[in-house]
DNA sequence: TTTGATTGTTACAGTACGGTAACATCAAAA
DNA sequence: TTTTGATGTTACCGTACTGTAACAATCAAA
């Protein structure tokens, strides 16, 4: 795994490019450099990046709409923006996400080092107060992710919901009842069978081989984590 | 009182031990690192530890095998084990525990920093499960779970409510209509012999060898726990 | 010691429970 | 619209649990 944050940089004027990699280098930053969006999307399939500077005047697409596509595919990694004097206006109009920043061009060298270094500071602490562990099960509240084993796994809203009651309340037995009343509308009455299968579909995701029996049904009783 | 908690580190690569300790001492815990097993018990009977992290491949010892004889020496600290990609799959074969938690090298030092804050609010936590004690037989309520002489027996849900009602009415004599009533479905009408047998299973579970008699028969009235 | 009442033990059968799959329904996306 | 995926419902099956009854052991009083 890496000892220092990934920033990959997106920008089409090579020899900028080729001046913001030097100084990330520099700061001990590990780098990767794109002149076009195109390669950027097979790259972040294979490595996690933990930053992205983005120019939003790149030949072809729009930086920011290549940045939205990306968060449509659930890839959710802060950006700096680099934008024109006269398009700081539409920087105000909402493609600024709230992990984002941006600057103007031409802009110091300096202050992009600092402001990485808050960025990468903020999501590092917003990981704090959002991850959720148990064993080797990571749930991250925020992005609605689960990792098991460090590989991503898809949960839909009521196995993550009905997950995170478990992890939340690890090792105490919780009744169907209890379960119900937390993790499904509270207004609709359901069936206390509807709990079973529920579990069991969770259960299929994140143990598929059955090797961990990480959720024990308590006969009588209800189901705990263990 | 500690105002931080007390990590341990035991790993024998030099660098990554100073790196384990720069990044803990900068989330604020206090730490002590050592190059080898040997002086970690010495220094366990002078400080009390909160957590331990420990490489499993140390010069000499194996890091489980350590663990586990502090265990048996009733040294009971929540352990992170780190250890190598192809030891991976022997994790899984019993010697970590519930409290514990373990890392593949490399690891991610984030990742670590959130598994270390997650199994120390846990064992915080679980501090505060409500438990029921009669000599040396401890029931935890929210988990459902029975211990005698420190080892788990498991109970049905019938044998654990009536272990419950006596521990709960300990030295008061209980009828066979009155624990009717509380253990069994209200509604439902059984006959007082029901409760002889299960009470036979409950004896036998509990104390398999009648060295301890915690149930007694109480001719003509009911049982009592004494 | 004997006797009858009470309790313990065992075997067996019925039941309830949980797992599973198949189907139905619903909402969202294409 | 159609299609897809998510969720609820139902039915069925195997099994753990539990009630019952029959019998054995124990106890207490005579």
């Amino acid at each position: 795994m890496r000892k220092s944050p990934l920033i990959l940089v997106i920008e089409d004027e090579e020899d900028l490019l080729e001046l913001i990699e030097y100084h990330l280098l520099k700061e001990g930053y590990e780098v990767e450099g794109f002149l076009s969006v195109k390669n950027v999307e097979p790259f972040l399939a294979e490595e996690e990046a933990d930053l992205m500077i983005v120019d939003r005047n790149l030949p072809g697409t729009e930086g920011s709409e290549f940045v939205a596509s990306l968060r449509a595919k659930g890839i959710d990694i802060p950006v700096i923006f680099l934008s024109a004097k006269d398009q700081e206006r539409d920087i105000e109009t909402g493609f600024l996400r709230g992990g984002d920043d941006y600057m103007t061009k031409p802009f110091n060298m300096n202050e992009l080092l600092l402001r990485i270094k808050a960025l990468l500071k903020r999501t590092k602490n917003d990981l704090f107060s959002d991850r959720l562990i148990y064993k080797d099960i990571v749930l991250d509240l925020k992005r609605r992710e689960v990792f098991i084993e460090g590989k991503e796994i898809s949960l839909t809203r009521l196995e993550f919901d009905l997950l995170y009651t478990f992890i939340k309340n690890r090792n105490v037995v919780l009744s169907r009842e209890y379960l119900l009343e937390q993790v499904w509308d509270t207004d609709a009455e359901h069936q206390e069978k509807t709990v079973n299968v529920a579990i069991k579909r969770l259960k299929e995701k994140i143990d598929p081989k059955k090797e961990k029996r990480y959720i024990e049904a308590i006969r009588g009783v209800g189901y705990k984590l263990c």
